[in-house]
DNA sequence: TTGGCAAACTAACACTATTAGTTTTAAAAT
DNA sequence: ATTTTAAAACTAATAGTGTTAGTTTGCCAA
């Protein structure tokens, strides 16, 4: 009973599949094994543990998120392109909620594979943030900044932190958020130029 | 073999300081039965299930923030008040990184009940943004933008996605995330009373 | 002293991941 | 064409989750 032509790869785009559908950043082994038509050890011939197969979805969802985030910022520059950058983020989060809480839930401190897997997600945003003439040190800050405001309002739009008054106006306090950023960012090169 | 003197007080103390200690945010019923000297099963005897445990602690953690909060912020205004919440937060947070992590993974955005739990945690926020004679509906905003900000930090500095260049400077990006938030808020400020 | 009830127990089930050992089968080697 | 071999499926079993049902224990109050 060898040989489905079961790959790697097609157990990786049937997890994906599911993760997509459902807006869970997990499947659990009995499952992807049923929708495979297989038995749930027989993965174990192709993938090691959970956790591999964990390593190349966060790997898939990486370069998807990247790939999103560059076609959006393409060509722009400056508050423009962080308008741009911030769109898409939001837009990718929402839509594929489960590869962003995939990603969102992967690299612990210490996992030096996972972290390494995400340095394209961390260019991405500096790139952004090289047209302002910032020196090394403040793109490495901000960039932070950047990314928290993002993170953060989705992580707790999601969470269900947001509802206060109904769930007003997210667009709006989204709107908000990202000129605050800018605002506080120009009043950082005011400062800095002088 | 009845009456060891538990109650679901003394198990939910329990739970929270192996949460406290190992800064995890859940236990299972085997450890903590373990600890308690009883057996897994014996546990229902006083809780209905481990999503009312989840629960009980949840509002321990959101009651000890709060406090802590509260006296960070006690006779403090405006970017004063700001400074001393943003301080208090991120300190509670890394200090009590299972209930803080418990806190940010509990409510899901159709849990009602949890969501009624988390409402003083809102509102400390708000407290400290009404100084600054927003509208309602402004502060309604600003208070995401703040907490979006702050959590945005810690959780993604918690996963590992701040190690660019080393661990460079956590508390200089920090305090330049707080001081964009009250730039960018100043900068609204003016806007409005023009 | 004797019920009765709260609170412990044992035994069992369902669902997770995982390992060991066995069989099947497709493709490569004779 | 047949044999061999190795990949890829299988079955059976273990350990760790939470949970339920049914049983025993022992304290306290009638």
């Amino acid at each position: 009973m060898a040989a489905k032509g079961l790959t790697k790869d097609k157990i990786l785009m049937q997890a994906v599949a599911y993760i997509e559908d459902t807006g869970q950043p997990t499947i659990s082994l009995h499952e992807l094994a049923r929708r495979l038509g297989i038995k749930t050890p027989s993965l174990y011939n192709h993938i090691a543990n959970t956790k591999e197969l964990q390593y190349e979805i966060f790997r898939y969802a990486i370069e998807k998120f990247v790939a999103n985030q560059q076609a959006a910022t393409k060509g722009k520059t400056k508050d423009d392109a962080v308008k741009a950058f911030a769109e898409a983020y939001y837009s990718f989060a929402t839509q594929n909620k489960g590869l962003y809480r995939l990603i969102m839930s992967i690299p612990s401190e210490h996992d030096e594979r996972a972290k390494e897997m995400a340095v394209p997600l961390l260019n991405t945003v500096i790139d952004i943030l090289s047209d302002y003439g910032l020196s090394e040190e403040n793109i490495a800050h901000w960039q932070r900044v950047l990314r928290a405001i993002l993170h953060g309002f989705i992580s707790q739009e999601d969470l269900g932190y947001f509802y206060y008054y109904g769930s007003m106006d997210l667009s709006k306090s989204r709107e908000i958020a990202i000129q605050c950023f800018l605002d506080g960012l120009h009043t950082e090169l005011k400062k800095t130029i002088h």
